[in-house]
DNA sequence: GTGAAAATAGCACGATCGTTCGTGCATTTC
DNA sequence: GAAATGCACGAACGATCGTGCTATTTTCAC
């Protein structure tokens, strides 16, 4: 028994649609998936397809957060397993520079922000709310580094957290546009800098 | 005769068409830009406005170039009469700032980044093309700043490039979520130590 | 004013969009 | 075995997409 036919069935379709779904996105982002392009991706029919979702926007609500659970599995969570501080700091880098290699021919999460930062609506506020929770998380990894006398104590923990995603938003940018091994050099060398000018 | 209708109709009516296009790719993107849409906006045909570009790729092309234009005017050339270095550097930078706080709400440029990193044909050509020319104004003007003295002897032109550039990104990319005074607070703080780890 | 030329509108096309609805086939439950 | 449920398919919907082709209007030179 393989095949879960018995119960799952609907939760393992769903999940094999969005797995076809992300990679569409990545390419095409959230506005640019079809469930017609989509179906025939999955090969299923285009109603078939519909029905796990009842609407467009909620196919890329699920979409925008199928990207989230990838990031934080990939990114976060193992990092958590590095010692407080400057360590598990250094590991959320680390990570995010896999992420974005293995993203450099397109990132859902950061095309969504390209597309959605200017209007209103659910995909906004998904949008919205998932990066301020990322930032969070960096804040808060950041603010263990201070506490634990890794970086200095006058650091400014928001600050900090918006110059490291300022860095890995040009590592996307030039990786994108350039190749991903001179954009990475140069954000490694600048990333050498941060560290330098806040640490203890 | 403030209304060119000699033989420059053609040209003018292109730039208001260009005018609604532009206003309509900024919330939309290029990739969301439509001629039914445009021409709804215009107050004309679909196919009035189809005949003066031929092709929808043509059409976006034409706004890309647009947004070209528009940046260089309000950013670059400004600037190119500050003195050479770090003044001139500088006001581009500032410039830059207001540009961008004029576009917390959508970009044409930037979005056409995310829209076409990872596709090919004349519109991705055009994006690489226009962002490596910006890439190397940037890079002429610090060249300019280290040969003054106004800048470290071993400056990595380059690499602070790509710095002021991440900065600009962090900058937009928080502007349009979270607004755009934090985000500039912010990316002054950030720029302030940029300068300073840099300078002689 | 008149005629050539340029600019715009009108209309139609095939394709695709998101969505709805009825149906058939499995599988599960009685 | 009968009844009920879950899941996907196929057809069709009105709308919009980009793009041709043909009139009609507007503009400009004479």
């Amino acid at each position: 028994m393989t095949t879960a036919t018995h119960p799952g069935k609907r939760a393992s379709t769903r999940e094999t649609i969005l797995d076809h779904a992300y990679a569409l996105a990545r390419r095409d982002g959230l506005e640019g998936l079809s469930i017609g392009n989509l179906a025939g991706d999955v090969g299923m029919s285009k109603s078939g397809v519909f029905a796990h979702f009842g609407s467009r926007e909620d196919l890329q609500l699920a979409v925008l957060d199928t990207g989230r659970n990838r990031f934080v599995t990939q990114v976060l969570l193992p990092a958590l397993q590095q010692p407080r501080g400057l360590p598990r700091l250094r590991a959320i880098v680390a990570n995010w520079f896999e992420w974005s290699r293995e993203h450099q021919s397109g990132c859902v999460l950061l095309s969504a922000v390209s597309e959605y930062d200017g209007r209103d609506g659910a995909l906004h506020d998904g949008v919205v709310r998932q990066q301020a929770g990322w930032r969070d998380e960096l804040q808060k990894a950041i603010a263990q580094a201070v506490k634990l006398g890794h970086l200095r104590d006058d650091t400014d923990v928001a600050l900090l957290a918006f110059q490291i995603y300022a860095l890995m938003l040009g590592l996307h940018h030039d990786a994108g546009l350039f190749g991903f091994d001179e954009a990475g050099q140069r954000t490694r060398a600048a990333f050498e800098r941060l560290w330098r000018s806040w640490q203890t």
